[in-house]
DNA sequence: ATGTAC
């Protein structure tokens, strides 16, 4: 009775589409309003249950909002769909940014042939000496990162207002130059100030209990958690067409070599910031006697010049920096596992990019909240936010995780992004909640499906609710961006092994 | 996503 419902519901939201091109749609809203953008092709529309399109219909809705885009990996999420990009020029919405406050996507590229790890012994070497560097997990029985690494209240505070500034960089023993290949290396309270930042942490910190609580949250600096954050060995292939390749050399990419992808965020501690950021705006809601947009908490919101707006943007500023800085952090401590099995390999960051952020950006002709909640940025070459960068020739970098039994995917943004917000999607997205595939996905096949694909991992059983098979498929999913025209494949990574929280293997 | 949360 319930299935039959939704599915009437999904068929009412399906026929709404107004097919616009091989894999673009709108969804007329009404009240005005322009449409939504509907990134896909027809099995990957298929995709979208009447949930996701009733979120991004109520994202559209909500005030102050110009734009709202639904990319191939859109499922349900916090107010709005993972997988969408909500434009504002004058609010902010902490839903839309998401939970997990700067969660990213890292690529260190190494000159190590793929030869080298084509051997199971040597890998699970590596794997072995990055799970003593960096810990996955999350919850009462997280390990730590290792003492000597550790970050105390002082730096962690330091992390916080700062991000990867020069200071952060050296004393964490991370390359300076690693600054220039992120999205954003720091974010600054909205006045521009770093003493603001340091002004509301110190607030925050007040009181004994939460002092320690933040600094319990800095100790987890240079750590994966858990869900779908992992760490992943890659080999990387270059496209054939000579134009993407001769893009994937200029940004350092080596055909052939061994290559680590990173998923992680910002931990406890911008799950601390977000979950006491979204108490505090319904809160003032409620004493102000505000509807929510569609009757939906998740998607309360802020003026962002308001003082609400502010300490929101003071806190996701925090929280991002925290982000940035934890992955720099991982693919230092991940370099470093490498050499202690591959003495003398050389290793760069290729690029450090976000997928649940909240960024100012001139979208048609004016400066715009763009808030990218499983959305990549996409910003092709030329671009004016590019300019004086080293990716201003080229664009920048988009890091894909597709599945490790699939592979994953860089992809460089072309012109046809602007019909997106230059964006693209963050990944596959899920197909099956988390109680779907624990109950449907098989444990042995799922083991014996990546072996086959010699790819190995830290974990005994691999987790069910992050199979492959949990996920869109992601040719699907690439062929939905590729002919949208908002982005073409520059290489492809084939995974070797992966790190995820899950029951460690028993050698 | 997260020392879930009833």
């Amino acid at each position: 009775m319930k299935e039959l419902r939704r599915t009437s519901a999904m068929d009412t939201m399906h026929e709404m589409l107004e097919i616009t091109g091989p894999a673009t749609a709108t969804l007329p809203v009404g009240d005005g309003c322009s449409p939504i953008t509907v990134i896909g092709t027809d099995p990957i529309r298929q995709s979208f249950g009447s949930q996701t399109f009733q979120q991004a219909i109520n994202s559209r809705l909500a005030p102050g909002v110009s734009q709202v885009v639904l990319n191939p990996d859109a499922h349900v999420g916090y107010g709005a769909p993972v997988g969408c990009v909500m434009v504002s020029p004058t609010h902010v919405y902490p839903g839309p940014v998401g939970v997990d406050i700067k969660c990213s996507m890292s690529l260190l590229q190494t000159d190590l042939p793929e030869s080298e790890i084509a051997d199971w012994k040597m890998r699970r070497r590596v794997i072995q000496a990055i799970a003593k560097r960096v810990p996955t997990g999350a919850g009462r029985g997280q390990r730590h990162v290792p003492k000597s690494r550790s970050v105390d209240g002082p730096l962690g505070f330091q992390v916080a207002t700062e991000g990867a500034s020069k200071s952060v960089l050296k004393k964490l023993g991370i390359p300076k130059s690693w600054a220039s290949r992120c999205e954003d290396a720091s974010h600054t309270a909205p006045d521009g100030s770093v003493d603001t930042l340091a002004a509301r942490l110190e607030w925050m910190g007040r009181e004994r209990d939460k002092r320690d609580r933040l600094e319990s949250k800095f100790r987890q600096l240079g750590s994966y958690g858990g869900g779908n954050h992992f760490g992943e060995a890659e080999v990387v292939s270059l496209s054939e067409k000579q134009y993407f390749r001769s893009i994937g050399e200029q940004w350092g990419l080596r055909d052939g070599c061994v290559a680590f992808l990173s998923h992680c965020g910002s931990r406890g501690f911008g799950h601390d910031l977000a979950m006491s950021q979204f108490r505090a705006m319904k809160a003032h809601f409620q004493s102000n006697g505000l509807a929510f947009p569609a009757g939906d908490p998740q998607l309360c919101y802020a003026e962002a010049d308001s003082p609400e707006g502010q300490r929101y943007l003071c806190d996701m500023a925090m929280g991002a920096n925290f982000a940035t800085v934890n992955h720099m952090l991982i693919n230092q401590l991940v370099l470093e596992s490498f050499r202690e099995v591959f003495p003398g390999i050389r290793g760069e960051l290729v690029y450090f990019i976000s997928h649940n952020i909240a960024r100012q950006e001139p979208v048609d002709g004016r400066l715009q909240w763009v808030h990218r909640k499983g959305a990549t940025r996409a910003l092709p070459k030329g671009h004016e936010q590019l300019v004086g960068t080293e990716f201003e020739a080229t664009g920048h970098p988009i890091l894909l995780p597709g599945n490790p039994r699939d592979g994953s995917s860089i992809m460089v943004a072309q012109r046809g992004a602007a019909a997106s917000a230059f964006s693209v999607n963050h990944g596959a997205g899920r197909q099956l909640s988390r109680t779907k595939a624990k109950k449907n996905l098989n444990q042995t096949v799922i083991d014996q499906n990546l072996l086959d694909h010699d790819v190995i991992s830290n974990c005994r059983v691999y987790p069910r609710d992050e199979a492959p098979d949990a996920y869109k498929d992601f040719a699907e999913v690439l062929k939905s961006v590729t002919k949208a025209g908002l982005a073409d494949e520059v290489a492809r990574l084939k995974a070797k092994f992966v790190l995820k929280d899950g029951a460690p293997a028993d050698d």
